[in-house]
DNA sequence: CTAACTGCAAAATGTTTGCTCAATA
DNA sequence: TATTGAGCAAACATTTTGCAGTTAG
């Protein structure tokens, strides 16, 4: 987990301010247990009294993640999603019927396909995104 | 490669019509080298020659996909796109610069990461996705 | 003939932009 | 008080829907 004060500092020290929006977004993230939608940080906003335009919230994903706070994602909708960029390696899960998503952590993951790719398109791999697709307990 | 009689006798045995855009679309698939989303293939119809209206060719990528003939998938911009549904299991290789993708054949591939993500996550898995993300040998 | 299909216009999402006003440091 | 950030309205892009008219079989 990410250490909120230590984003604060390291944002403050790029010339930047730390506004009430930008404060409830980075602490919603801190909190997230899965990666969250524009859409979905301003239902969490409204739902703690903060009222944020929708502007400033998909403002304020793109700052956090120019500055490298947050990490953009796609689960497979057409929905851009968001989480803390952190240093260690994950994947997700997502239940096909409840939308459910569970982050997996781990590290030196497909290392075998990622050197069969190289070779075969010879292109200089950079990153790779891996989700499985399933059914949660709780749909079973 | 999938046999396009193939693919228009079944769907003419579930009661549905070969119509002009419905041939066009499935013909161009049968081409396509890397997936594509409504609005390419919508470019695609128009440089044919052939005047499809938009709104049909979502309805066509729906039914396509519910018979089977087509796949959904995402490549991490927030398009919908849409490739062949073959039996070989393969994953996509996206260039991080010019957007070009390629298709990867793997079959076999992310067995070990299944497990333990099936293990940790107790979700009965029954898809994934696996994409590469990177430099292609022209824009290196 | 008739159910499957098409096109058009309009609405619904998700996201971006221009502009002016407000507030942090 | 200077510059960053917020809010609003409107534009945009992609996708969906309702409905009236068309066409494959």
């Amino acid at each position: 987990m990410l250490n909120i004060s230590e984003i604060i500092r390291r944002i403050r020290s790029g010339g930047y301010r730390i506004t009430k929006a930008r404060e409830a977004i980075i602490t919603i993230f801190a909190k997230a247990k899965a990666p969250l939608s524009a859409g979905e940080i301003e239902k969490t906003l409204k739902g703690m009294g903060v009222h944020i335009n929708k502007t400033t919230v998909y403002r304020e994903v793109d700052f956090l993640k120019a500055e490298g706070v947050l990490k953009e994602l796609s689960l497979g909708d057409n929905i851009r999603r968001y989480e803390f960029r952190t240093d260690n390696h994950h994947h997700h899960i997502i239940c096909i019927k409840c939308n459910k998503v569970e982050c997996i952590d781990m590290p030196e993951c497909v290392e075998k396909e990622e050197k069969i790719v190289s070779k075969r398109s010879r292109f200089k791999i950079i990153d790779h995104s891996l989700k499985f697709y399933g059914v949660c307990p709780g749909c079973m």
